[in-house]
DNA sequence: ATCTATAGAACGAACGTTCGTTCTAATAAA
DNA sequence: TTTATTAGAACGAACGTTCGTTCTATAGAT
């Protein structure tokens, strides 16, 4: 062996390369042959993995979502009230901003539905199935304000959300962890009961 | 005459579906064919009037911030303050979004960089910044609290657009009006000295 | 009133290119 | 040997665009 890669690491290295340029470029002004030239693989080796370029779109969707899912079911887990879940999902979501901007950028900004005709609006996707969760929760125990459900759950997020876009836009000046705790006094401000 | 259409009509025609088009499927998913086919035009008259298929996305995006900034800008002559120009604004916002949601699409949704590369992110067009320095004033003159701008603008705003986002996204059951004084509230409260 | 000239709007077949995908052969692993 | 993986040339549909032409409306000349 020794010469030839691992099957893994083909499959890893497509996904991240194909991620890098999607979010980069877009996912119309990325070619297959872009991908196959980047991550040093032949175009025969991408069909064998994934089938066609949809299906690496997904994939990496997928496994973003999967990933995010899980931080908030962990949130979820470690926290009780309303008030600590918001703060730590904001606290999660600047944080991969930082560290992993392209994951972030995919999911957030990107416009899967030109792509990926199937999939429902970000909105609707299971980790901001999740986030309404909480926000109605606590709205039902009094923690938050007896008002529209969605909103709460614009109000507390829809400024984080908008702050991480800038960061991505390069607008920001400094890391958004410089920003966390004013931003989300602001966030709860809006509808703490 | 009568027989010919007015060349106005015909450039209207072609900017019209495009923008149906363009939000409906997105850019890339749209052809020059597909624009010729339902505007009942030829091929060449696009051409003739475009010159490019940019051209045309380019034409809609300026045509339709031109109209926001004038919305904005007479906003700030009708208004003193910070508190009513940003309401007005949301209000202004919210009915554009119901009684042209292409426009609203097209303007807040679409990522334009990835077929117009020379253009700016939206948060830096000209409307954008006119909101911005709304807050700013505001932060000045002690109407807000003396936070971070770019928090600020995001507090205000970002919950409002969120709200738009899903409305364009078809989650929102009632219209965006029933949502206008109480997602205002909490946006105020949010920054409010 | 009639004819001629000009501008530019509209037309659509055809072109070159790009793209996603397929196919066959070769190579490594089991 | 059999199976899984990689390789990259080749394919064909679809795309944005070009271009030679026709059509229409108006202006000037007669």
């Amino acid at each position: 062996m020794a010469l030839q890669t691992k099957p893994k690491d083909t499959k890893q290295r497509i996904l991240n390369v194909a991620l890098r340029l999607f979010t980069e470029r877009g996912y119309f002004n990325t070619s297959m042959h872009d991908i196959q030239h980047e991550a040093q693989v032949s175009i025969g080796s991408i069909y064998h993995h994934f089938g066609n370029k949809e299906a690496i779109a997904k994939a990496l969707f997928d496994s973003i979502e999967a990933k995010m899912y899980t931080a908030i079911t962990n949130i979820m887990a470690e926290y009780s009230t309303s008030e600590e879940r918001c703060k730590a999902i904001i606290y999660y979501l600047f944080e991969v901003t930082e560290s992993n901007p392209e994951s972030m950028h995919y999911m957030l900004y990107a416009k899967h539905r030109e792509f990926l005709p199937s999939e429902k609006p970000v909105c609707s996707s299971r980790p901001f199935s999740l986030m309404k969760e909480i926000v109605a929760s606590g709205i039902a125990t009094g923690e938050i304000l007896k008002i529209d459900l969605n909103i709460a759950a614009t109000s507390i997020f829809g400024g984080p959300i908008r702050l991480i876009f800038l960061k991505l836009d390069g607008v920001l000046e400094h890391s958004l962890s410089k920003y966390l705790s004013e931003s989300w006094e602001c966030s709860w401000r809006s509808v703490a009961a």
